[in-house]
DNA sequence: GCCGTTTTCGGCCCGACTGTTTTCAGTCG
């Protein structure tokens, strides 16, 4: 089996957690910043290894000379001596932890050794017959915390980030596309509507030669369990959890099939409920006219014949949810047109305007997060690091920010110079912190002269529905406040968005001229698709920005593009994908 | 266990909240 950086940091990360709970000092620290290093390395240990030998793995920052033996260990023989170790002194799964807010690695060793709490469901049974308030430390406020915690993780639980299994799904794709055997490949489902999260993989393919795909696919180096190998379709489950089907249709079928199998479901029976009416008859395999007692398959090559057929407008995967979409796409007889949204494309956008570079907690230079994000395409970025509120990240208070303008001045003319013709401009921003009475972590005085300014919430998230709707809302009245940030604070599978009053913080930001972010880090989509739509019928301009700590973060703006889209915005509605000057323009002066 | 040097070992992002205590450990950002 191959070993990604992932699993390298995956490993690590749960070293960290054994080693905590033997209250082992300081190695946990070390282990969980190697493993985040790792996790956002551009190129695969592996691959560096294959290179430079354990020598060149040392040269990874946090890694010494035990950490690199270990990766080494792990590259060549596919497991960890000392993981399983660790493992056996405390035999909890703590993966299954994960998402319990409140319970770190020293409480869950705490429970293991008083309850002998294992797992997750071990966890469940202990709470609800009352034996945590026993144990010492815990009492039944923290009991009943849990029960909440477990409630939610069941919630999210099966279920997948987008973003994070994605490049997964690129990688299976392109293999498929690769066999000779294979006419044509499409990833339908969830992950074409783009779905925040996703259940499972739904691929489609039109072969002539199905059970050469169906053979090398359930062979792949990542399945755990074949649940069916056939040759029309095959299931399979992946080693991280995840369930793939895989079906093969005829070319004849592909729009019918495609559309089918992209969802949503309530979408496809709207559809053939449109199709009934109309004397026809939708499935799978197409789009069905009963003649003289023999049916006659019409319209199904592609999807836009399909839903032409319909008397409809071609819907865009991300719409496909049944929520008005399929009476928008009605076609109007005189003229063919629909009202459904243009929608922002996935190459609109100009810049960036939430990053955060070395200067508090992300990983890299200004200069290097500049590199990458005009590699991509964007015309520019706005470096919005931390205020001091958030200690933890060294945030920047008044002064140390005007450090970092000379910084962020520097590199901009270095880019003049060396790309006379090619225009790329770093702004100055900040995410400052709304402190609890609403006020902000930086003076107006510096506010005043930042190009951007981005405010957020980091603290006190318990604030009741009113207070937090306040706080938030006097922040937005700050006449140098562009742009709120991550605006409900939920992390998707992680924790629940804060209490707040979405409408009324909408209703504040159309009467301020405030914009709303949509936060495109894969756990975050924040703003949700459903909260984007309501800013868009209400007229509240949204941006879409990476929220990159990495320069492999920066990437993850299509997420925040799609999300955009599964809200129905256009171009109009997203500031930047807008020229330039326009967009300062509709900045608060 | 790593790093940065003061080349051989001391220091390691830190402040505030929560729930348990009655002075603090654990967790979070």
């Amino acid at each position: 089996m191959k070993i990604t950086n992932r699993d390298i940091a995956r490993l690590f990360y749960e070293i960290a957690a054994y080693l905590e709970m033997q209250a082992v000092p300081f190695k946990p620290r070390a282990y969980e910043k190697v493993a985040e290093v790792i996790e956002n390395l551009n190129e695969e240990a592996g691959l560096i290894y294959e290179r430079g030998g354990s020598k060149a793995l040392g040269e990874i920052p946090g890694v010494g000379v035990s950490i690199a033996e270990k990766i080494e260990e792990l590259l060549r023989t596919g497991s960890l001596k000392y993981y399983k170790e660790l493992k056996k002194k405390t035999p909890v799964d703590l993966n299954s932890f994960r998402g319990i807010e409140g319970l770190g690695a020293k409480s869950i060793a705490k429970l293991y050794r008083a309850l002998n709490v294992k797992n997750i469901a071990d966890l469940e049974k202990a709470a609800l017959s009352h034996k945590i308030r026993a144990v010492e430390s815990f009492g039944e406020k923290s009991e009943e915390n849990i029960l909440k915690g477990i409630e939610f993780v069941k919630k999210s639980s099966g279920r997948f980030v987008l973003g994070f299994v994605m490049p997964l799904v690129r990688e299976i794709e392109s293999r498929l596309r690769g066999l000779k055997e294979v006419d044509k490949i499409v990833v339908a489902g969830s992950v074409r509507r783009r779905k925040e999260t996703i259940g499972d993989i739904d691929i489609l393919v039109i072969s002539k030669k199905p059970n050469a795909v169906m053979d090398f696919f359930v062979a792949m180096p990542e399945v755990a369990r074949v649940y069916a190998h056939g040759e029309t379709k095959s299931a399979i489950k992946l080693n991280n959890g995840l369930d793939v089907d895989l079906r093969v249709v005829g070319q004849e079928s592909y729009g019918a099939a495609l559309n089918y199998f992209t969802g949503s479901k309530e979408h496809n029976v709207a559809l053939r409920e449109m199709a009934i009416k109309r004397r026809l008859k939708l499935n799978e395999y197409g789009l069905f006219k009963k003649k003289s007692n023999r049916e006659m398959r019409i319209a199904c090559k592609t999807e836009e014949e399909l839903y032409d057929a319909l008397g409809l407008a071609y819907i865009e995967p991300e719409l496909r949810e049944n929520n008005g979409e399929i009476e928008a796409a009605i076609l109007k007889d005189a003229n063919k047109k629909s009202n459904l949204p243009k929608l922002v494309g996935y190459g609109d956008l100009y810049g960036d305007l939430q990053i955060q570079s070395n200067w508090t907690d992300g990983a890299n230079s200004i200069e290097e997060m500049a590199k990458t994000a005009r590699g991509l395409g964007l015309e520019y970025i706005a470096i919005t690091d931390h205020t001091k509120r958030l200690a933890m990240t060294h945030g920047l208070d008044d002064e140390r920010i005007k450090d970092q303008w000379k910084e962020i001045d520097a590199v901009n003319s270095k880019f003049k110079s060396t790309n006379g013709n090619k225009k790329f401009k770093i702004l100055k921003g900040t995410e400052c912190d709304i402190l609890k009475d609403g006020s902000l972590d930086l003076s107006d005085s510096v506010l005043s002269r930042l190009d951007v300014v981005g405010v957020s919430v980091h603290s006190y998230f318990n604030l009741s529905r009113k207070e937090q709707t306040e706080r938030i809302k006097r922040a937005m009245e700050n006449p140098h406040v562009d742009i709120l940030f991550h605006p409900t604070g939920r992390i998707i599978k992680k924790r629940e968005a804060y209490d707040i009053d979405i409408d009324d913080i909408i209703r504040s930001a159309k009467k301020t001229g405030t914009i709303l972010e949509i936060d495109a880090y894969p756990d975050r989509l924040d703003l949700k698709d459903e909260y984007v739509r309501k800013c868009v019928d209400a007229g509240v301009k949204l941006t879409i920005d990476s929220d990159a700590h990495s320069v492999s973060h920066l990437a993850y703006i299509e997420y925040g593009i799609s999300q955009a889209r599964r809200g129905w915005a256009t171009r109009e509605d997203i500031v930047n994908a807008w020229p330039f000057e326009k967009m300062l323009q509709y900045f608060k002066r």
